[in-house]
RNA sequence: GCCGGCAUAGCUCAGCUGGUAGAGCACGUGAUUUGUAAUCACGGGGUCGGGGGUUCGAAUCCCUCUGCCGGCACCA
């Protein structure tokens, strides 16, 4: 036998024969090790205790105190051990995948009738038992043939169709079993089942969830569940659920009496006073950074003849998402066919082509708020993050290739002040390249995506490349923001795009005297008002930064005797532009504070008599328990200066 | 769009196997003048999401439509 040597993490080495295995290796340097390991890092792969060693490697066993391990294997037993129960309380369910996702797994089953809730209690149970079965875990390499013979005799044909995807590069099929249950498995596994905690998982939801992504193909069950290393785990993570949803804007909207939905109007929002207050106050902070940075506004119809989007190629690509209006014969001369407009940009080539322009006039930054229309898909609406109806804070670009690079990175500048005015700090960027279904030749996208690229690396900004993710007409960049509780959202856009000024036959005379086809970029900072509202409300869980809060602040009569003052503090506010109002209701100042801060108003102004007496007010901020007497003048002034927006500070 | 669940007062929810609806909060009125997260009493309020069916009788059972929720697919 040949003999290898293994590396330890402390830089010991010791001796073997080939073909000895983690467990082995475990095993001999102590019984404790040998029970609680769970698998190894050979080499920098993670493999399981039946792994054999041919070959010198670096070797680190682990136990479930190795957290990134052992969580991994952790979900992926659980994953199995889940199928396991599932065909053991329900044999004729066919099986097909269950990957480790993040905080757990899930599981695709075919099955005719659907599972209940009690029906997961009773699989979480069987779960339970066969943990404590104890039953090891073995894995075998068989070949092709013999997978496919034994999962059509099984009746499995998801499983047999897995192993027929398998490239056949000479890579080995795993089975791994667990007890008498096997399953088609990369690995790698614990050691038994007895090693999964039995108390820190939980199964959450059944969905239904296309095979293989496909919706073609049929829709299977799929079971998630959520697993931890210990009881502690599972239960911050159910905590933190029951946070995320008492910030969920479509909650904190009604609280906050910001906006609603109906029925009537499916994806589209009624905007409440304050919710608009909110909505405004950010629109005129957009705008003028807008000017600020150079941009032009204009604004565009909405409903626009189907002509426009044939020659744009919307009615090609994109008819399915528009609303489509036909206008009838006894209120027309003729019956036009008219769509909603989903994007801004053929109309802003409309403005474009409007008179001759000249190289002079590039770069032209047209702006628009501008309110679209898009028939999502009914099952995509959620709240004001998916809608039907909205307003982008768009603009087009029109330029020469030779200025993409500085207006990308004039572009990275202003977001870049933007998020951090309203909270943002940091932000990860994504270049998406040409995707598979495209327009424009090779050539034009090799020129395009260089020049982009050169304009990214450029401004020194980090960024990753999002392979085949580009938009069909040209490569993008991609904001993406992480709010306060971890979550990735997709905000801002940059969009170089070649194709639609010539569909549209956009020209600019050039210094040379010729006509020449300008370079249109797309941007979005914010994207969708609707949707950075619901983010902002998320992020912020409802306590907006003062300048942004639709009722800065509410003024609460503690005796009716102080009325008079309440009016006059908040005459006083208001003439210096804070938003605030008077509650000299007859309730107990108790009252009061209960609900404007339910209510998420950020300063309450408390008087009493000592206040009246005196000309002060008590201050209390939200979430504060604290309060500060301070006198009239001075409250008016910080809150004014408060209340002024970053950009104007 | 697909799978599953849900839809009762403004909100959160109760209403067992069919016998025409109830609580708390909110709202209105009155009393109370109150010191930093819910004062007390009384009162008004529902075509039980829409339509159809079964039944002597439907919030309850069945069908269908719409919307919402959770996923999947989609999101140039």
């Amino acid at each position: 036998m040949a003999q290898i040597s293994l590396t330890f993490p402390d830089g010991n080495a010791k001796q073997f024969e080939a073909g000895v295995t983690p467990a082995e290796v475990a095993a001999g340097i102590s019984n404790s090790l040998a029970k609680k390991a769970i698998s190894a890092t050979v080499n920098g792969k993670h493999h399981d205790l039946q792994w054999p060693i041919e070959e010198d490697a670096a070797i680190a066993i682990h136990t479930m105190k190795d957290e990134a391990q052992a969580l991994e294997l952790v979900r992926h037993d659980a994953a199995h051990i889940m199928a396991r129960a599932v065909q053991e309380i329900w044999p004729d369910v066919k099986v097909t995948i269950g990957p480790v996702i993040e905080n757990g797994w899930y599981y695709d089953f075919d099955r005719e009738e659907p599972f209940t809730p009690e029906d997961l209690g009773q699989i979480e149970a069987r779960m339970k038992e066969i943990i404590n079965r104890r039953d090891p875990v073995t894995t075998e390499v068989w070949d092709r043939e013999r997978a496919i013979r034994y999962y059509e005799a099984n009746n499995e044909p998801y499983k047999v169709e897995l192993v027929n995807a398998i490239p056949d590069d000479g890579q080995p099929i795993r089975m791994y079993w667990h007890g008498h249950w096997q399953d088609l498995c990369r690995g790698p596994h614990l050691q038994h089942t007895g090693q999964v905690p039995a108390d820190a998982f939980k199964l959450m939801k059944v969905a239904g969830a296309y095979w293989r992504g496909d919706s073609n193909r049929p829709m299977l069950q799929r079971i998630y569940g959520v697993g931890f290393l210990n009881r502690d785990g599972l239960k911050r993570y159910l905590t933190m659920l029951e946070e995320a949803e008492k910030r969920d804007h479509r909650r904190l909207g009604r609280e906050m009496a910001l906006f609603h939905l109906q029925e009537e109007a499916p994806g589209q929002v009624f905007w409440h006073p304050n919710g608009w207050t909110i909505y405004t106050t950010l629109q005129d902070y957009m705008r003028r950074q807008q000017a600020r940075w150079g941009y032009v506004e204009v604004n565009t119809p909405q409903v626009v003849d189907r002509k426009l989007w044939e020659a744009s190629g919307h009615w090609d690509k994109y008819q399915e998402n528009m609303f489509i209006v036909e206008v009838d014969e006894e209120h027309a001369r003729e019956k036009t066919i008219n769509a909603l407009k989903p994007m801004n940009c053929p109309c802003h080539v409309q403005i474009f082509n409007v008179g001759l322009k000249s190289y002079r006039d590039l770069p032209l930054r047209m702006a628009e708020f501008g309110s679209c229309n898009r028939y999502e898909p009914s099952g995509a609406l959620h709240g004001l993050m998916r809608v039907r109806g909205f307003t982008q804070d768009d603009a087009h670009i029109f330029c020469t290739e030779d200025q993409i690079e500085a207006e990308c990175k004039s572009f990275i500048d202003m977001l870049s002040e933007v998020y951090a005015h309203l909270g943002f700090d940091d932000f990860k960027i994504k270049f998406s390249t040409r995707p598979e279904k495209r327009i424009g030749s090779d050539e034009s996208w090799d020129y395009v995506e260089g020049a982009l690229e050169t304009a990214i690396r450029a401004t020194g900004a980090d960024f990753e490349i999002d392979p085949g993710e580009g938009a069909f007409y040209g490569p993008k960049l991609d904001f993406k923001l992480t709010d306060a509780i971890g979550r990735e959202w997709q905000l801002g856009t940059f969009q170089v795009d070649p194709n639609l000024p010539e569909r549209l036959g956009a020209s600019y005379i050039g210094e040379d005297g010729a006509k020449h086809r300008p370079t249109m970029l797309h941007r979005a900072v914010l994207g969708s008002f609707e949707r950075f509202l619901g983010i902002m409300i998320e992020h912020h869980e409802g306590k907006l930064p003062f300048w942004l809060a639709p009722r800065q602040v509410v003024v609460a009569s503690i005796v009716s005797d102080a009325d008079d003052f309440v009016h006059e503090v908040v005459d006083k506010l208001k003439a210096a532009g804070v938003r605030a109002e008077a509650d000299t209701r007859n309730e107990k100042i108790n009252y009061k504070v209960r609900e404007h801060s339910v209510g998420k108003v950020p300063v309450i102004l408390a008087i009493g008599m000592k206040e009246v007496e005196e000309r002060n007010v008590s201050l209390r901020r939200l979430g504060e328990k604290q309060t500060r007497v301070v006198a009239l003048d001075e409250v008016v002034t910080d809150l004014a200066a408060e209340a002024t927006p970053p950009d104007l500070r």
